[in-house]
RNA sequence: AGGCGCGUAGCUCAGUGGGAGAGCGCUACCUUGACGCGGUAGAAGUCGGCGGUUCAAUCCCGCCCGCGCCUACCA
């Protein structure tokens, strides 16, 4: 809260997300942060949601979706830009209708028991109830959606745009109604569009039949099927017209045995002669190949079952069956009569219903479909030439495949929740009309008694238009004018030809623009062990559980972190556990800076530039500026997880473990004036940047914290909205970055040695140093406070090079400079040998390898002469080492000798 | 069957045509006043296998093995 700012001291040693995440929330929201304002001149970003079914609960995938949204819009939102980011639901038609179906069972009732209407007043009464469910765990978990503007795609505008669309599509020619067979799922009595069927290899088997020849009573033709009960519907076999086995039989008649109807051999070329017996029964009602066959040869259709897939009276005495029934009682039937020829194992892939897993039946039916590809080609186009980009780029293929061989889209479903199909058909006259608005009359005889279509249409036929229909069209709407196309879309690839492609389609079509201007394709959340999760396999985790437990921040952090392109993400709960503790490394880190800069004026905190600031200042400096540049880059090109882990690294292991280390004598009041004012504006102003670094990552716990930084020229407001960091080349300094990896390094090496040696790591050591370059005199010099500090080292002494080395001492050899460590009775001298050799295996190593590189004149005349004389460096640095390592060596022995 | 992707430290994964990296885990040590949800140091890999291109391959190409996913009308 702003007003306990002053209270800093109060800050508590552990992160408590609890308190802190609904109270951000609420006042985000309430101050109207999210909402999106339309500004003449301001760069503008949007996005659509893609919507979840309002019967859904939040799940793993989800999160990282919507994290993967948040995180954009957030960063563009800090950025300058007039964000939107559209919020809503999707009614899901067959999905709701399970939903409020088993309700009324629970009842003892059934959807016909209540009648169409009451029914779908049951489905809004459920909706007003349950259907904001995952609404409210989208706002636990963060997300900045515009909830002034939340759809749902059977609301009142939304519905018009369908019936626009609908209307305008027929007039065009592009909708039309025909008898097709259709994936038909008995369970949902609906049709169901092909990619809506999901198909998984399974062991089952084939059945050989014997079909008799009309005029030659002993002879039979054999054909093989999976699906033996479906014979009750055949209307032909049919053979490879180049099949020699069967030349002789062509035309001639067979009777299809206990139905005892004549149906023809006819010869198509799709059959393989190769499978089976080369003989395929043809059933036109019930198989999509059979259906073409039928369609090439004129054949007859019997359809042999109903919508429950139970025969009909077409299957005589099968009637009344249901289908795995009648399987049974076909095969016993045909083995009685000596027709059954042998059954064999075999694999095969049966579509099931994608919303309720039953066997799908191929049916023929009158259903309504879209003339696809004069909407497909344009968007094919679309992405090809870069219109809307693909990333990642590898699924541009797959889309490509997907549009070039797409087939016409079955968009009526014989379900009752959804938006019902704006046509009509006059009693008197058959006249079918097709219209905005309910037509008063039929406009070709004047008759009222019009029928309106029963079917609906399917789900993804409104969310299609989603992109549009969501910004108000088919009016003109500024939001319209200001967001349309929208700038990116974030979805899973699996919904890529569900929906992106047909957002695509439409988008084009209606708008004559693309939908959006980048689709990011995010993968997979899976397990540990990389399988799907599944709530029958119980490998689920819940965002929502976790959530509870790590808190939300480390939550987002964690699928950020892991959302690297092309990739699944493997998820295990221990991850999320380590990003919590960065989470608490932040809000530590926070409260060493403000503890020292709390009593300083805020004059003293502000930081216009690194001028003036000592060499440790600029180097964190400069560094931050590098980060700032990497994270920018990796969110603009959807690289979250490069993003995330820059922020991690920078953060804790170099502002925390040295940054913040180097400086703390200076932090808190040990040194000049200049140098504790410098030191902790430039903390705080570390501090402040990373946060607005963050935010979009872990928006709860920066927006607190950034709530107790001081305000240094006035009131912060809320990190939510404060600008993101841009680098400035000013900021920029490679010299202080070098000085400092040398402290860094020598420091290091120091630790090394002592933990080797089992220094205990309180004590102070007096070391001897030997320099062999200005260079590394200067930082002996420089940083002799900041090398003490952090190496406990209690004081140095310089010899000069021809100096003898000490002989009772640990050594620490770089190139540049000798480091010696007396302990007398503590060091080994064998222990230090043995180590001497070790390294100097190393380094020889190394060398030999500089050596016959730099040996080979094909290497030195063909490869690049920066790197041929990065070779060199490397040799010489090399060769300077092994000197030292062996004159160390040379005293050691002398000494045990 | 075709397409796509993956195989790098015990685990999960980054990465690049010229010195093998991170996180977690593991080992040793540490009551250093921001944090033990911490600190310091360390061990650990024939970068799936075999060939090829190249001065140089974990990275590029081919084949093979293993795993995953998607698409397909073999009844």
């Amino acid at each position: 809260m702003p007003q306990e700012a002053s209270n800093k001291t109060d800050i508590p040693k552990a992160y408590d997300f609890k308190d802190v995440e609904p109270r951000w929330y609420r006042e985000w929201n309430e101050k109207g942060l999210f909402r999106a304002e339309i500004i003449e001149g301001r760069p503008k970003f949007s996005m659509v949601i893609p919507p979840p079914n309002v019967t859904g609960v939040l799940h793993i995938g989800h999160a990282l979706n919507n994290t993967l949204q948040d995180i954009l819009v957030r960063y563009k939102r800090m950025d300058g830009y007039d964000t939107l980011w559209v919020p809503g639901t999707d009614h899901a038609g067959i999905a709701t209708q399970n939903v409020v179906e088993r309700q009324l069972a629970s009842e003892g009732l059934t959807r016909d028991d209540v009648g169409r209407e009451k029914f779908i007043e049951r489905v809004w009464e459920w909706k007003k109830k349950s259907g904001g469910t995952i609404i409210e765990q989208l706002k636990r978990l963060g997300c900045s959606c515009d909830w002034s503007r939340e759809r749902f795609t059977m609301d009142e505008g939304l519905s018009r745009a369908v019936r626009e669309v609908f209307v305008r599509l027929y007039e065009e020619g592009l909708i039309y109604q025909d008898d097709y067979i259709i994936n038909w799922c008995p369970r949902c009595h609906t049709a169901l569009a092909d990619i809506e069927v999901e198909h998984e290899m399974a062991q089952g088997s084939i059945w050989y039949m014997r079909y008799p020849v009309a005029d030659e009573p002993e002879r039979f033709v054999t054909v093989a099927t999976t699906r033996p009960e479906t014979m009750l519907g055949d209307t032909a076999v049919a053979v490879n017209p180049y099949d020699e086995r069967y030349a002789d039989i062509i035309g001639k008649e067979l009777i299809l045995p206990l139905v005892n109807r004549k149906i023809p051999v006819i010869a198509d070329s799709h059959v393989d002669p190769e499978f089976g017996t080369g003989a395929v029964k043809v059933t036109p009602a019930h198989d999509f190949n059979d259906f073409e066959i039928a369609q090439r040869h004129d054949l007859p259709s019997v359809n042999i079952f109903d919508k429950n897939a139970i025969v009909t009276a077409e299957g005589g005495p099968y009637q009344g069956l249901d289908r795995f029934e009648a399987r049974k009682r076909v095969l016993a039937d045909l083995d009685a009569r000596g027709l059954l020829e042998k059954e064999e194992d075999h694999s095969l892939a049966a579509g099931e219903c994608y919303r309720c897993k039953t066997v799908v039946e191929p049916r023929l039916s009158k259903q309504w479909f879209v003339k696809i590809k004069p909407l497909a080609e344009p968007a094919l186009k679309a992405v090809m030439e870069k219109r809307t980009e693909i990333v990642p780029e590898s699924w541009v293929r797959t889309y490509d495949e997907w549009m070039t061989n797409i087939r016409d889209w079955c968009i009526s479903r014989q379900i009752w929740w959804g938006h019902r199909i704006p046509a009509w058909t006059c009693e008197k006259c058959g006249e079918l009309i097709v219209a905005r608005n309910t037509p008063e009359k039929c406009p070709k005889c004047g008759s009222s008694a019009l029928v309106q279509e029963s079917d609906v249409l399917d789900t993804w036929f409104s969310s299609a238009l989603w992109p549009f229909s969501t910004l108000g069209w088919p009016d003109e709407t500024p939001e319209l004018e200001a967001f349309y196309p929208t700038s990116v879309l974030i979805t899973s690839f699996d919904i890529l030809f569900f929906w992106v492609a047909r957002m695509m389609m439409m988008g084009l079509h209606f708008r004559e623009d693309v939908p959006f201007r980048y689709v990011y394709l995010h993968a997979l959340v899976r397990d540990a062990q990389g399988k799907k999760m599944s709530k029958s396999t119980g490998n689920v985790i819940d965002p929502l559980t976790i959530m509870e437990k790590y808190g939300t921040d480390a939550v987002r952090f964690t699928l950020a972190a892991f959302a690297a392109q092309g990739r699944d993400i493997k998820l295990a709960e221990e991850r999320i556990q380590g990003y919590r503790y960065f989470v608490n490394k932040i809000w530590n880190a926070a409260r060493l800076v403000l503890m020292h800069v709390e009593n300083s004026r805020p004059d003293d905190l502000v930081l216009e530039s690194p001028e003036g600031c000592g060499k440790v200042e600029k180097w964190i400096l400069s560094r931050l500026n590098s980060v700032t540049a990497t994270v920018r880059n990796a969110l603009e090109t959807f690289n979250f997880d490069v993003a995330a882990k820059e922020l991690y690294q920078f953060f804790w292991h170099e502002f925390c473990d040295w940054y913040l280390e180097l400086s703390k004598p200076a932090l808190s009041g040990n040194g000049t004036d200049h140098e504790v004012r410098s030191a902790r504006a430039v903390a705080l102003h570390v501090l402040d940047t990373s946060l607005r670094l963050l935010h979009p990552f872990m928006p709860f716990v920066t927006e607190e914290l950034w709530h107790h930084l001081p305000e240094t020229g006035g009131d912060r407001g809320y990190v939510m909205t404060a600008p993101f960091p841009r680098e400035d080349s000013r900021w920029s300094s490679p010299g202080a970055e070098q000085e400092i990896e040398r402290v860094m390094e020598v420091i290091s090496g120091i630790r090394n040695v002592r933990a080797e040696l089992g220094i205990h790591p309180g004590a102070r050591l007096d070391v001897i140093a030997i320099p062999h370059s200005s260079e590394v005199s200067h930082i002996l010099e420089t940083y002799l406070a900041e090398i003490s500090n952090l190496a406990r080292v209690g004081s140095v002494t310089t010899a000069p090079g021809d100096s003898k080395r000490p002989g009772g001492a640990a050594s620490l050899i770089f190139e540049d400079l000798e480091l010696f460590i007396p302990l007398k009775g503590i060091v080994d001298i064998k222990e230090e040998l043995a180590k001497l050799k070790r390294d100097e295996a190393k380094v020889m190593k190394e060398l030999k390898k500089s050596e016959a590189k730099l040996g080979n004149s094909n290497f030195t005349e063909k490869a690049p002469a920066e790197v041929v004389e990065k070779e060199r460096k490397k040799l010489e640095k090399a060769q300077a080492k092994l000197e030292k390592i062996m004159k160390h060596r040379k005293t050691l022995e002398a000494v045990e000798a």
